[in-house]
DNA sequence: GCCTCCTATTATGTAATCCGTAGTCGGATT
DNA sequence: AATCCGACTACGGATTACATAATAGGAGGC
């Protein structure tokens, strides 16, 4: 019943990445380890070119310490636009609980 | 900014799908008019699919009416083993919620 | 100086999912 | 019988997900 979540929980996870780069910086290792504390497994495949991702979309900006190799801690924080984004799913957030947990009927 | 939404919502579509599936029957057609209704849109080579790894993974029953030829309506309910995903989901979209939403520091 | 462990990211190949468009089929309408 | 409508199917390409293995610098121990 665990990966029956997966692929909804992989979803919420990139919501709550975006909720904490709104507030502190954020890297791969940390998400791995916060997810893990919380017992979820996510790979370093899967997560590490999501934030990528998420760079190239520009809702977080990168930010690593110069001269430091090329497997330095990459840091990311919310842009602008990510804030856009992160404001929307809010939104979303807050209707999809509405409907499906407390049951309020805004159809569909 | 549209388009930003898209890989999360499609994931709340999933749920709602179950949702309405736990008191309904639920058929492809009936979901794209559902969805466009509300402003999105989501084209037969994405829902049909999807449907049908809900139906695979045993979280949806087909029925479809006999005689009916290859192109009848596919209706589906939720199965118990579906309604206890959604049972999970249900939980996942609360705990989402208060601390996305609401800002309830339960650590990432 | 060298070995080992720890923190981090990168690389890579495969599988699963997503997506739009075009196609098919039966029934109702005209 | 010709057309339209409601529904699902087929298909090919693009994107995303995933596990595992590799790489690289830094800190300690000796």
């Amino acid at each position: 019943m665990r990966d029956v979540e997966r692929e909804f929980l992989l979803s919420f996870w990139k919501i709550h990445i975006l909720h904490h780069a709104e507030t502190r910086h954020v890297f791969g290792q940390w998400v791995i380890r916060e997810l893990r504390r919380h017992g979820y497994e996510v790979s370093p495949g899967t997560l590490y070119p999501l934030l990528s991702r998420m760079e190239e979309r520009g809702w977080l900006k990168l930010k690593v310490a110069p001269d430091t190799g090329p497997r330095a801690r990459k840091e990311y924080s919310l842009t602008k636009r990510g804030k856009g984004v992160l404001t929307l799913l809010r939104e979303q957030v807050e209707e999809l609980h509405c409907e499906v947990v407390l049951g309020k009927e805004n159809e569909l």
